[in-house]
RNA sequence: GGGGGGUUAGCUCAGCGGUAGAGCGCCUGCUUUACACGCAGGUGGUCGCAGGUUCGAUCCCUGCACCCCCCACCA
C-alpha cells in the first residue's frame, strides 16, 4: 500500500502490486479540473496493466463482444463514439461485476468504399487507378489502410474504450481471408453459391455490380413516355409505356396479357422496333403484364430489367445488352453508341417525338442509386456469383422466433423477420480490386475449380495454366464471419473456444440487413451456435434533431469534442443521450452539461478528500451509531447502485446514467455535504459522529466513483487514486449493487421531509422578498398522517435550523400571527421579522387556487361511488389521503393570512 | 404498394392507466470559504386533433392530420 492515501477503501479485491505510487507527489486534486491532463495517461496505464485483456480461467463466466469493425475509409464519427461508448460502459460494468471480459477490436477492408476513397485521392494527383494497375493500387490501398487504421485506434483509445488490442483484427488479415475462403468454398460444394448470367444492380460509376442493399431508391420526378411501335395488320401499332426510353434500343418483344380485351386484335403479331427497324414479336405473358395498368402493352428488353430478363427466360428471348458497364451505349445501340445513356434518352426522346411516336407526361417514380457514389443504378445483365439464402435464413429465422437471439429493443423483430421471409439470393461479386479474391480458377478449356487451395492444374482435365476470376467479394461476406473468424476459425484455436459464441453485439440498426442478419445466417451454418444472444440495435446520432452533414456544418467531431468537453464529459453525454427510438439527439449543450457535472464530482471529491485527510476514516460502517442524513444518504446511494444495475441490464444506458447523475448531483452533493459540512467542522454533533460521516462521506465517494466509472473512466479513476493510492485499480475493483442492507425507507422519509421543510422556508423568504440569509421563525406541529414525523425531526433539530438558517424553531402549535401552512403533512407556521413587502399574498392566492382546483376533482371523484368501488383500496386510500392533505392546507393557509 | 416510428415545457428529449419529468434556456436572489462549469428559489405544459374503452387516459383502441425511417421486380 503506497503511504498517504486518503481513504483506505472497503471490501476491496484489487490488487495493489502494481500501483504506481507516486509517492508523495501530490494526493491532493488540483483545484481546477483538467482532463487533458490525465486521460492519455490512465489508458496507458491500464492497457500496460492488461486490464483490457480477460484474466481467469477458461470456461469461468465471461463476457464477450466484438467490435462492428469500422471501414478502414477514413476516420471515426460521433456515432462511431456512441456505439463504442455503449459498448465500452457495459464492458467496464461487467469487469467490475467481476466476470472475464473479452471486446475484441478490429476493421473492415470495406471493398468498395475504400477503393472509392484511394480512387477519389488518385483522381485529385490525375491518376485512373487503370493507369496504375491491380497490383500497385492495391499496395496503395494497404498503405492508408495502415494510416487509417492507427487514426482509429488512437480514436478509439482516447475515447478510453477497453478494447483488448493484443487480439485486434483486420477482415483481410491472412487467418480472416483464409475463414473467407473456405466458408466459400463450402458453400459452394453444398451448391449455395452459384454463378450465372443474370441482371444485376450495376453501377456504371464504380463499374461494378452491387447488392439490392446497396441500392438507395429515392422518389424522383421524371417523365412517363409512351412510345408508339408499329404492327403490321394494325393501324394504330402498339405504344407501351416507359420511364426508360433509351432501352427500347434492346426490346427483343412487346408483351400482352393473354386475357386483355384491350390487346386481342396484337395477339400473335409482330412489330417493328423504332429507329432499329428490327422486327419483334408479340408474346403473351400474364406474369410480366398488368391488366389494370397503362396501355397493357410491355415493351421487354430482357438485358436492362430484371423482370424482362424473367420475361425473356420464360419466352427463349434473345438478350441485346445496349448500354455498357461505364454507361455508355454499345455498339448495338447503333448511331447512339457512345453516348452516355442520359444523353442516349435525350436524343432517343427527340427523334421519337419529332417521328410523332412519342409523348410524354409528368411522373414520379422510385429511382435507384448507388449508396456509395449517388450514380443512378443500371440494371445490367452479366456473370456473377450469388448465395442461394433461403436455406440459410431458415434456420435463422428459427433462432430468433426460439429466442435463441434476442433484439432489444425486441421492436426489431418483426423488421428482421420481414425482410429474412422475402429474402433474395445475394450478389456476392464485386468487379472491384480491393477485397477478398474469389477463388475461382478457370482452366484452357473453360473448367471452373473452386478450392481452398491454388490449384495448378485443373482437376478435370489437367489443364494449365488456370486463370484465376478477376472479382472480390462483396464486403459484408468476410464481415459476416466476424464473430468467429477473429477467433481464428475454422481452426479450433483455444479462443474460438473459450470465447465462442459471443454475449452482446452492439450496432446501429441501419445495418440489421447488411450484417447482423448475415453474421445469423453464417454463424449458426458454420459453427452451429448462434454468434450472440442478444443484439442492442441503437438509434443514429442526430445533431440538435437535425441529420449530420457536412454541408449543414453540424458534424460533431468526436476528438474535437474530447478535446473541448474531456472524454468522460463526451461519453457521459452519448450515454445519456441513449433511447430506445430510432434517433438518438446530441447537442452541444448537453456535452457542456457532461463537462458540469465532471467538474461538480471534481470538487466534490476535493471537498470530501480535504475533510477526509488527517482523519480516521472507518472503512466498515456495521455497527456504528449513524445519524439519520448517514442512513438517509446510504439508503439512496444503495438505490441508485440498484438502478444503475437494473437499467444497465435492460440496456437504458439514459436511465443509468440519469439515476448516477442525480444521486451524485442532487443527493450527494446539493443535499448531504450540506448536511454535514457541520458536522465534519467540529461546529456539531460528537467525535463518534464526526468519525461516522466521514465513513459514509468516503463511501458515498467511493461508490459514486465506481459507479460512475464505466460512464466516465478517467476522470474517476484520476479521483480513486488520488483517495486510494490504489493506482489504476478503480477499473477492477468491485462494481455496487446497493446492498439490501442500507435500504432504510424510514430515515428516507424524515430526511425528506426536512427537505421539504427547508425548501419552503427558503420560497417563504422569496414570498416576501426578503433575504435568504434573513432569520425566520419556524414553528413545527404534529399532522395527521404521521404523528411521529414532528418529533422525529425535533430529533434532528441543528440541522435543520443550520440548512434552513431558522436561529428560532419551536416544535409547537403555530400562533395565529404566523404565517401558517401544511408541509410533508405537518403543521407549521412562519414568521419574518422584517418583511420587505407582502407580496407574498398573491401567490398564496394562487396555491390556494391550485388547491382549490385539485381539491374539487378529487372530491368529485369520491362521490362518484363507482369510483370508490371499482379502483383499487390503495388508491381510493391514497384519494382520500390527499383530500384530507388539501384541506389542511387549505385551512392553514386562509387562516395565517392576515 | 407494404411495414415501422414519431407528434409531451422556448429548445433537445425521458415517461406511458391514478390530473406530468430532466438537461439546457428564462426570471429573482446569492462572494452560504468544494464547485459561478456554482448555490437557492421560481416561471413555464388543454401531453398533435376527433372519437372510443375504463371508476379514471398523456399512457390502451379506432380514425384523422403532419413529420421521419425502412422495405418493394411502381412497365
Amino acid at each position: 500500500m503506497p503511504e498517504n492515501p486518503v481513504l483506505s477503501e472497503s471490501g476491496d479485491s484489487a490488487d495493489s502490486a502494481d500501483s504506481a505510487a507516486s509517492g508523495e507527489s501530490a494526493r491532493k486534486l488540483p483545484k481546477t479540473f483538467e482532463p487533458g491532463s490525465f486521460e492519455e495517461r490512465w489508458y496507458s496505464v491500464w492497457e500496460s496493466a492488461g486490464r483490457f485483456q480477460p484474466t481467469g480461467a477458461p470456461g469461468s463466466p465471461r463476457f464477450v463482444m466484438v467490435i462492428p469493425p469500422p471501414n478502414v475509409t477514413g476516420k471515426l464519427h460521433i456515432g462511431h463514439a456512441y456505439g463504442r461508448t455503449i459498448e465500452d460502459i457495459l464492458a467496464r460494468w461487467k469487469r467490475m461485476l467481476g466476470v472475464r471480459v473479452l471486446w475484441v477490436p478490429g476493421t473492415d477492408h470495406a471493398g468498395i468504399a475504400t477503393q472509392m476513397v484511394l480512387e477519389r485521392q488518385l483522381a485529385k494527383q490525375g491518376i485512373d487507378r487503370r493507369e496504375l494497375g491491380r497490383e500497385k493500387f492495391i499496395e496503395r490501398v494497404w498503405a492508408w489502410k495502415r494510416e487509417a487504421k492507427d487514426t482509429i485506434q488512437a480514436q478509439m483509445k482516447r475515447l478510453g474504450c477497453s478494447l483488448d488490442w493484443t487480439r485486434e483484427r483486420f477482415t483481410m488479415d491472412p487467418d480472416l481471408s483464409r475463414a473467407v475462403r473456405h466458408v466459400f468454398v463450402k458453400l459452394y460444394e453444398e451448391g449455395l453459391i452459384y454463378r450465372g448470367r443474370y441482371v444485376v444492380n450495376w453501377c456504371p460509376r464504380c463499374e461494378t455490380a452491387v447488392s439490392d442493399l446497396e441500392v438507395i431508391h429515392r422518389e424522383t420526378d421524371g417523365s412517363l413516355y409512351k412510345i408508339r411501335y408499329d404492327v403490321a395488320g394494325v393501324a394504330d401499332g402498339a405504344t407501351v409505356a416507359t420511364t426508360r426510353p433509351e432501352t427500347m434500343l434492346g426490346d427483343t418483344a412487346l408483351a400482352i396479357h393473354p386475357d386483355d380485351p384491350r390487346t386481342t386484335r396484337l395477339t400473335g403479331r409482330t412489330a417493328t422496333l423504332p429507329i432499329v427497324g428490327r422486327q419483334i414479336p408479340i408474346i403473351q405473358d400474364a406474369i410480366l403484364v398488368n391488366r389494370e395498368f397503362g396501355t397493357g402493352v410491355v415493351k421487354v428488353t430482357p438485358a436492362h430489367d430484371a423482370n424482362d430478363f424473367a420475361t425473356g427466360q420464360r419466352h427463349d428471348l434473345p438478350a441485346v445488352v445496349v448500354i455498357g458497364g461505364n454507361g455508355r451505349m454499345t455498339a448495338q445501340a447503333g448511331e447512339y453508341a457512345g453516348l452516355d445513356r442520359f444523353e442516349a434518352r435525350k436524343q432517343i426522346v427527340a427523334r421519337l417525338t419529332a417521328d410523332g411516336r412519342l409523348t410524354s407526361e409528368p411522373y414520379r417514380n422510385s429511382v435507384g442509386h448507388c449508396q456509395r457514389c449517388d450514380t443512378v443504378i443500371e440494371p445490367y445483365l452479366s456473370e456473377q456469383w450469388f448465395v442461394k439464402i433461403a436455406p440459410l435464413a431458415e434456420p435463422a429465422i428459427r433462432a430468433v422466433e426460439e429466442g435463441t437471439i434476442k433484439f432489444v429493443p425486441e421492436s426489431w423483430t418483426k423488421t428482421y423477420f420481414e425482410w429474412m421471409r422475402n429474402i433474395h439470393d445475394w450478389c456476392i461479386s464485386r468487379q472491384l480490386w480491393w477485397g477478398h479474391r474469389i477463388p475461382a480458377f478457370t482452366c484452357p478449356n473453360g473448367h471452373v475449380t473452386v478450392s481452398e487451395e491454388d490449384p495448378s492444374a485443373c482437376p478435370d482435365c489437367g489443364g494449365a495454366p488456370l486463370v484465376q476470376d478477376t472479382d472480390v467479394l462483396d464486403t459484408w461476406f468476410s464481415s459476416q464471419l466476424w464473430p468467429f473468424s477473429v477467433f481464428g476459425w475454422p481452426e479450433r484455436t483455444p479462443d474460438f473456444l473459450d470465447f465462442y459464441p459471443t454475449d452482446v453485439l452492439v450496432t446501429g440498426y441501419d445495418i440489421l440487413f447488411f450484417w447482423v442478419a448475415r453474421m445469423i445466417m453464417a454463424g449458426l451454418h458454420f459453427t452451429g451456435q448462434a454468434p450472440f444472444s442478444t443484439v442492442h440495435l441503437h438509434g443514429l446520432v442526430r445533431i440538435g434533431g437535425e441529420k449530420m452533414s457536412k454541408t449543414k456544418g453540424n458534424v460533431i467531431d468526436p476528438l474535437e469534442a474530447i478535446a473541448e468537453f474531456g472524454a468522460d464529459a463526451v461519453r457521459f453525454t452519448l450515454a445519456s443521450a441513449a433511447s430506445s427510438g430510432a434517433t438518438v439527439s446530441v447537442e452541444r449543450g448537453r456535452m457542456a452539461g457532461s463537462r458540469n457535472f465532471a467538474t461538480k464530482l471534481w470538487n466534490a471529491a476535493r471537498f470530501t478528500l480535504s475533510s477526509l485527510e488527517g482523519h480516521s476514516v472507518p472503512a466498515d460502517l456495521e455497527g456504528r451509531a449513524l445519524s439519520l442524513p448517514d442512513r438517509w444518504i446510504l439508503s439512496r446511494l444503495s438505490g441508485a447502485a440498484r438502478n444503475v444495475n437494473r437499467h444497465l441490464n435492460e440496456f437504458r444506458f439514459d436511465e443509468a446514467a440519469g439515476a448516477i447523475y442525480s444521486f451524485v448531483w442532487h443527493e450527494l452533493c446539493d443535499a448531504y455535504l450540506e448536511m454535514v459540512k457541520p458536522v465534519l467542522s467540529g461546529r456539531e454533533g460528537t467525535d463518534e459522529a464526526r468519525e461516522s460521516a466521514r465513513g459514509v462521506l468516503s463511501r458515498c465517494l467511493l461508490d459514486s466513483l465506481a459507479l460512475l466509472h464505466p460512464f466516465m473512466p478517467f476522470l474517476t479513476e484520476e479521483i480513486w487514486d488520488k483517495a486510494t493510492g490504489r493506482s489504476g485499480t478503480l477499473i477492477v475493483s468491485p462494481f455496487p449493487t446497493g446492498e439490501a442492507l442500507h435500504n432504510d425507507p424510514d430515515a428516507e422519509h424524515v430526511i425528506e421531509s426536512v427537505r421539504a421543510l427547508i425548501t419552503r422556508v427558503r420560497n417563504y423568504r422569496g414570498e416576501r422578498g426578503v433575504s435568504p440569509t434573513e432569520p425566520v421563525e419556524l414553528w413545527v406541529a404534529p399532522g395527521s398522517p404521521d404523528p411521529e414525523l414532528a418529533a422525529r425531526i425535533r430529533a434532528v433539530t441543528p440541522l435543520l435550523q443550520h440548512l434552513g438558517r431558522i436561529p428560532e424553531l419551536r416544535f409547537e402549535v403555530p400562533p395565529a400571527s404566523a404565517f401558517r401552512d401544511v408541509v410533508a403533512g405537518l403543521s407549521i407556521g412562519l414568521r419574518v421579522k422584517e418583511a420587505a413587502s407582502e407580496s407574498g399574498g398573491a401567490r398564496v392566492e394562487k396555491v390556494l387556487a391550485e388547491i382549490e382546483q385539485e381539491y374539487e376533482g378529487l372530491s368529485a371523484k369520491m362521490r362518484n361511488s363507482s369510483f370508490v368501488d371499482k379502483a383499487p383500496a390503495a388508491i381510493v386510500e391514497k384519494t382520500r389521503r390527499r383530500l384530507l392533505e388539501l384541506e389542511e392546507r387549505r385551512a392553514a393557509l386562509s387562516g395565517g393570512r392576515s
